[in-house]
DNA sequence: CCGCCTCCTATTGACATTCGATAGGAGGGG
DNA sequence: CCCCTCCTATCGAATGTCAATAGGAGGCGG
């Protein structure tokens, strides 16, 4: 009886890139970002959120520094790259074909 | 420089069911099925399928009976269950709202 | 100034899902 | 009779997500 999760596999890395897209930030950040461009439909957990991004900055999307956040703690900033602007415009395709495809197949009485 | 997988995980036991409410039907025919309800989109591996056809069955969304193929081989023919409409039912629900939320937030610029 | 709460990063182990590879039975055609 | 196709099936690997947990460090009330 466990309760499924509201994230598909896959799109996580998407809403991450887009949340950066808008401006540089840091974990929690993001992952309060998310939550409000989704307007609370994701709920992005650390277990999910660190590996997330240790693997996108891996891949050079993603480049970080240290810094100070907003409420003065020690954070550390995400920012994205060009060839992660890309890899945004990227995947953002991706989804549109895919969604596309299961969004006709949901209507379709063939 | 591995091809990314197209398949959204979470997405094969809805595309199936979906598949199945069309008419019953044996597992490659299903995958075949999915395949041209997808236009090409989706291609459903045998690793992926059965796999997926049992975890439903076990769920109680689909029952099975052997039978023969239009190609005159013994094939297992799946059937979707009553409480297998409700499932599909639910989880077409649950693909709009999350869709729908993905798609607000790459279109979004908050 | 002390203790607690919050913020932020981070890791670990468990778990589910998908894929690639592979196997094998059985019908049909050359 | 032999091979090709159809159909079901399983295994191991890889991946991604989550729950739980840990810990450092600033701020604030008492």
């Amino acid at each position: 009886m466990t309760e499924r999760s509201e994230l598909l596999q896959g799109t996580l890395d998407l809403l991450i890139l887009k949340a950066l897209s808008l401006q540089p930030n840091h974990g929690l950040g993001i992952a309060r970002r998310v939550g409000q461009m989704t307007q609370g439909t994701f709920e992005v957990k650390p277990g999910s959120l660190f590996p997330a991004l240790h693997r996108l900055e891996e891949q050079g999307w993603l480049d970080s520094k240290w810094g100070v956040s907003e409420n003065n703690r020690r954070a550390k900033y995400y920012r994205l790259t060009k060839t992660g602007l890309g890899q945004l415009r990227t995947e953002t395709e991706h989804w549109w074909r895919i969604s596309l495809a299961i969004n006709r197949s949901l209507e379709a009485v063939i």
